[in-house]
DNA sequence: TTGAAAGCGCTAACAT
DNA sequence: ATGTTAGCGCTTTCAA
């Protein structure tokens, strides 16, 4: 258990590199450097007396050098953009998650993660991020309003897969749910319960928002009801500001009987609102969300919502990109969304 | 050496390196590195037209070659040791809430966070950590079983701050909470409540559970309770283990009026097998958890449990690492906890 | 099988 | 004020 270096007479412990391992094996740092990356040209046993001394020596390869001289990272970049979040925080239950299992899939390859947010993007930010050479390939949790930006990176810059909507003229490898579909799914549920002016909370500048706002009025054109501009409010995914959305459309007096809100945060906070407001969830108004976050079956009432498969789309992002960076074409991968039925 | 990466004709493309940059302001490599550092000898005309030309370029500093010439990353090391826990997965929402509010202190500080899971620790994995040169600086989430790998390399290396407990023999910097003060305020709180046979429910390998036990153990002693061996069951951080020990703790018949769980997933677990039981909270059992993590005030009941105050902790953690690169002496930081009353 | 040497892209001490 | 130069610690030809 002893960590002393019993014959290093001076005190920089803590800056050992491989040439010191190769003056005591009695070898050149080629020598080390094969031994320690497993090449076959170096005999086991001097192999392993060389591994081991390393070891002994508590000594690990630099990472800032060999990064420089190989010119990859062994890194994943996961970067959260957060453009029109009026929040600075990484709060959102659903980025978390995904940022979770992300580092779990990454971690299980044997990379690390570099974890990014982006609150304000600037012109290039991104292609910043890939100039700077911190990462092998990148993960983007969100368009946020980074269309464009997102595109213009593709054109030059491959191992990159977003997760997302699916966005005309989009160029970028994406993994999203069908979100057009998760929210007709969730309006047509509505008005099978027979709702009739349904109102639908989330700021449509995210292009997921908007494709989820694009099914809630396909969904409603279907079944021959009017879309109310009254009755769309632009939540954000922020407690705070969603919580003063809601309030507001409360106390605009416009009728409503049911809420399909942008996400599960919104959803919830919108219950928690209805209820101080004195109406009962379900019973004067049914609420549906999107997500499924853990939350969503703890909270009372239970929360119907839209299910993302988040298990699986960060399996595939980060598959995807593994096989962007081993040199192969790929393409956008959406899931099909789940109506979980619950109590709201 | 098969195939060059098809019909993506970039190899120079994302290659500019500052030597171009240099090139093509007519100066010398030095002179744009010192215009891009703001250094002052460079005349402010010159530096701004080489900060154009650069951005112009869409060049961005090599940071691998940056880091192994300064010898520092501008990167901060967060770590999640999963010692002894079964699940391989980041999913306790405590931790993802920790590395979301350290991530967004290391990120207000213009530094980057590498996240890093470590599953079975192998003999010498932080010094490997260390010696890999990624990182500044480390965060290390709970003590998992490491506490003398802490120390031991906290002997030799300073920017390091764990988040756990307060132990005996503890040379490295800790940020945490009181867990012994917690755990008695809660044992008390259902004491008050008329109850006699706590049950307390969590692995205490883990040292801020061992913690807590002993600060369970002490409000029985004070209250002139006997502790029970078998009202003990060592329920990990996991949904799935934890569930699994309070159905056999329920299904070995032994008596209980209270439980008293080491975190708030542990406490919502066992709510709901109590449940499922046939045994109503807080009615039959009263239920007391850990952390105050979102979700607590959400389930039905809502839950009483011991708050942590996260944002305050990850802010703390933040400051004294940063303090400690900057060469300063740094101590733990323990905060009070504080019992919220809801509904279990 | 092994070593010498070049160089990845940057910064800074040392000229000038 | 700016250029020359010497590395940071590693990997990998190339030569022996």
């Amino acid at each position: 258990m002893s960590n002393e270096l019993p014959d290093n007479g001076s005190a920089n412990s803590g800056r050992i590199k491989m040439s010191d391992i190769a003056r005591l094996a009695g070898v050149s740092t080629s020598t080390v450097s094969r031994a320690l990356s497993g090449h076959k040209s170096i005999p086991q046993p001097l192999r392993e007396q060389i591994v081991a001394l390393a070891h002994a020596q508590g000594y690990a390869i630099n990472q800032a050098a060999r990064s420089l001289r190989l010119q990859q990272t062994h890194v994943i970049g996961v970067i959260v953009p957060l453009g029109h979040e009026a929040g600075q925080l990484i709060s959102d239950p659903f980025f978390l998650e995904m940022i979770g299992r992300l580092a779990d899939e990454i971690t299980g390859r044997d990379y690390e993660v570099l974890l990014k947010k982006v609150v304000a993007p600037r012109p290039g930010w991104l292609e910043q991020i890939v100039q700077s050479h911190k990462s092998d390939g990148l993960l983007v949790i969100g368009q946020s309003d980074q269309h464009e930006t997102l595109n213009a990176v593709a054109s030059t810059y491959r191992p990159m897969v977003v997760w997302g909507g699916a966005l005309d003229d989009q160029h970028y490898c994406t993994v999203g749910t069908d979100n057009i579909a998760g929210a007709q799914l969730a309006t047509e549920h509505l008005i099978g319960l027979g709702r009739r002016r349904i109102a639908f909370l989330g700021a449509p500048e995210a292009p997921e928002v908007g494709l989820r706002r694009e099914g809630y009025l396909r969904a409603l054109a279907k079944a021959g009801l009017k879309p109310q501009p009254e009755l769309s409010a632009a939540a954000h995914f922020t407690v705070e500001t969603a919580q003063a959305t809601v309030r507001d459309l409360i106390e605009s007096g416009v009728a409503f009987d049911a809420v399909f809100a942008a996400s599960d945060l919104i959803a919830i906070t919108a219950i928690q609102a209805l209820v101080e407001a004195g109406r009962s969830v379900p019973g004067d108004v049914s609420v549906v969300g999107f997500d499924d976050i853990a939350l969503a079956r703890h909270v009372a009432p239970a929360l119907t919502t839209v299910r993302q498969d988040l298990a699986t789309g960060a399996r595939s992002m980060v598959d995807l990109l593994f096989r962007q960076i081993a040199g192969e074409d790929v393409s956008s991968v959406f899931m099909p969304p789940q109506l979980i039925i619950r109590g709201s």
